[in-house]
DNA sequence: AAACAGTGCAACCGCTCTGAC
DNA sequence: TGTCAGAGCGGTTGCACTGTT
């Protein structure tokens, strides 16, 4: 249903405001307070819609507006509060003061949305979205064949374990698994499920020991990677895996969608000893922490949000 | 220099919510 | 209880600006 435009009415003007148009809204508001907007216009000489008026005064014209650009305790503010509210822009805008619900909408989606979307996380669900990171290069890495593709689905989803112990000298029955398999992941995804939890890390790894291993040919990880693995759940985060969770703060089971994905990949890079603290030593990150323009702030943040796979794909040998 | 593509943001649209009657 | 109007909200659009070819 709804009803027909306010600003249908002949003679209401629309689009942008001038500064005289400006001038009077405010004066008027400025004797007799906002409200009553569908009466507004008329008596502040307005040849706007009363509705106009309103989004004008709070979007932009409203003394206590904090105009410019959004500096990084509010940018991580947002991708917190948006983790608890969605797209409940006003509840957001709430919590921060001086930015409106429009223009918090607004940075979202030209801003953090298409930086989340970049890094691989879902900005709906917050969650860590392999599908959509770009895995070109994987593809194209010449490691990889039947065999190492369905390791990594292994990684992708714990439900193809069955396929490990399932005959794999049979390519069509291993591919109509990966279709069905696929099926699963998408209706996972649709309910905004991670994909992978982190527990899911001691059944992977119990059940891939090495006499269970379908393909036993491959050599054994690194002890410094196994001992990484059984410290996953077990110690404190570093100091910019917190940095981490202040992105991503854990749920109401306690677990944490970003860290089942990016143990994943510590896990994989273990090899070139690489961690996220090394973030933290990056001229980059010393640019953030002593102070740096704008624009070297967001590179770093965005670097914090980056997860690679790594070009040593074939690593992945070790956990299979 | 011109054409085109990409980006960011103000403003609008359409729907829902809320309170008065 | 139902209706109506005002207000609020989230999604979308239009356009100016900037960068690239």
């Amino acid at each position: 249903m709804g009803r027909s435009p306010c600003c249908d009415k002949e003679g209401l003007k629309k689009g942008p405001w001038t500064p005289e148009e400006d001038t009077k809204l405010v004066r008027y508001i400025q004797i007799h307070g906002p409200g009553n907007w569908r009466i507004l216009p008329k008596n502040a000489g307005l040849e706007r819609c009363g509705k106009s008026c309103r989004l004008r005064w709070t979007n932009y014209l409203r003394p206590d507006i904090k105009r410019g650009r959004f500096s990084f305790e509010e940018e991580e503010s947002i991708i917190q509060l948006h983790s608890l509210h969605g797209n409940k822009w006003s509840a957001i805008a709430a919590r921060l003061p001086g930015r409106t619900d429009n223009e918090i909408k607004n940075y979202w989606n030209t801003h953090i949305r298409k930086r989340l979307l970049r890094n691989g996380i879902d900005p709906v669900t917050h969650a860590p979205r392999l599908d959509l990171l770009d895995l070109s290069s994987i593809l194209s890495s010449p490691h990889l064949n039947l065999s190492n593709l369905l390791r990594l689905q292994t990684l992708l989803n714990p439900l193809a374990l069955t396929l490990l112990s399932s005959n794999v000298e049979n390519p069509n029955i291993l591919l109509q698994k990966l279709q069905e398999n696929q099926l699963l992941d998408s209706h996972t995804l649709n309910n905004q499920t991670p994909a992978f939890q982190p527990s899911q890390y001691e059944n992977l790894m119990s059940e891939q020991n090495p006499s269970n291993l379908a393909d036993s040919s491959l050599p054994n990880p690194p002890q410094s990677a196994q001992n990484n693995l059984g410290q996953l759940h077990t110690t404190s985060p570093s100091s910019s895996d917190q940095v981490f969770q202040n992105y991503y703060p854990t749920n109401e089971n306690g677990s944490n969608f970003f860290y089942g994905v990016s143990d994943q990949m510590k896990a994989v890079d273990l090899s070139e000893n690489s961690s996220f603290d090394s973030v933290l030593s990056t001229p980059s990150a010393s640019t953030f922490i002593n102070g740096g323009t704008e624009d070297e702030k967001e590179s770093f943040c965005s670097n914090l949000l980056r997860f690679e796979i790594p070009e040593s794909l074939d690593q992945l040998d070790y956990f299979m």
